[in-house]
DNA sequence: GCCAACGTTGGC
DNA sequence: GCCAACGTTGGC
């Protein structure tokens, strides 16, 4: 099993958005990147855990647990003509852009970006990187324990 | 709104 | 294959 940590704008899908949701799961769509569909492509599992991150907004930071709900599949909105995440280059036969489905697990409290910040532990995160853009990442699993135990806390 | 950092595009 | 230009991300 693996653990990511997987950035959304709150004001497209916050973590409430995700828990009120008829079964709790979305299909994470747009994704337009090769190394986060890279990602989800090839090595996410239905099982691994994610870390729901809001990014964007006036308190970024960690908002929530989540899980992936089944393996990579071709973005349905890449074959959709006019809409926003429409590619021209991809077809159903060659499908460009994948997503897996997530799973809502709970929600947590808000645990920023400055927090984050205070603990060597964590200090290899992409998240804290300077210039950091990736919407996907991969978390080690000691991160993900320290972080679970923070927001235990 | 600013701007640094990054990924992608396209001319050569 | 290089690299300048451009568009986007995302914290502040």
């Amino acid at each position: 099993m693996r653990y990511w940590l997987m950035k959304s704008e709150p004001s497209e899908l916050s973590i409430d958005d995700l828990a009120a949701l008829p079964d709790q799961s979305i299909d994470w769509y747009g994704v337009r990147n090769y190394q986060a569909r890279n990602f989800m492509r090839d090595q996410m599992r239905p099982g691994d855990q994610v870390l729901f991150y809001h990014s964007s907004c006036a308190e970024p930071g960690i908002a929530g647990l989540a899980e992936v709900a089944c393996a990579a599949y071709p973005d349905r909105l890449q074959f959709e003509p006019g809409h926003k995440y429409f590619d021209a280059k991809a077809s159903p036969e060659k499908p460009r852009w994948f997503n897996v489905d997530v799973k809502f697990v709970r929600k947590t409290r808000l645990l920023g970006l400055p927090e984050l910040r205070l603990h060597p532990e964590l200090a290899n995160m992409r998240i804290l990187q300077k210039g950091n853009r990736l919407s996907i990442t991969p978390l080690d699993p000691k991160e993900w324990e320290f972080i679970v135990g923070l927001l235990q806390s």
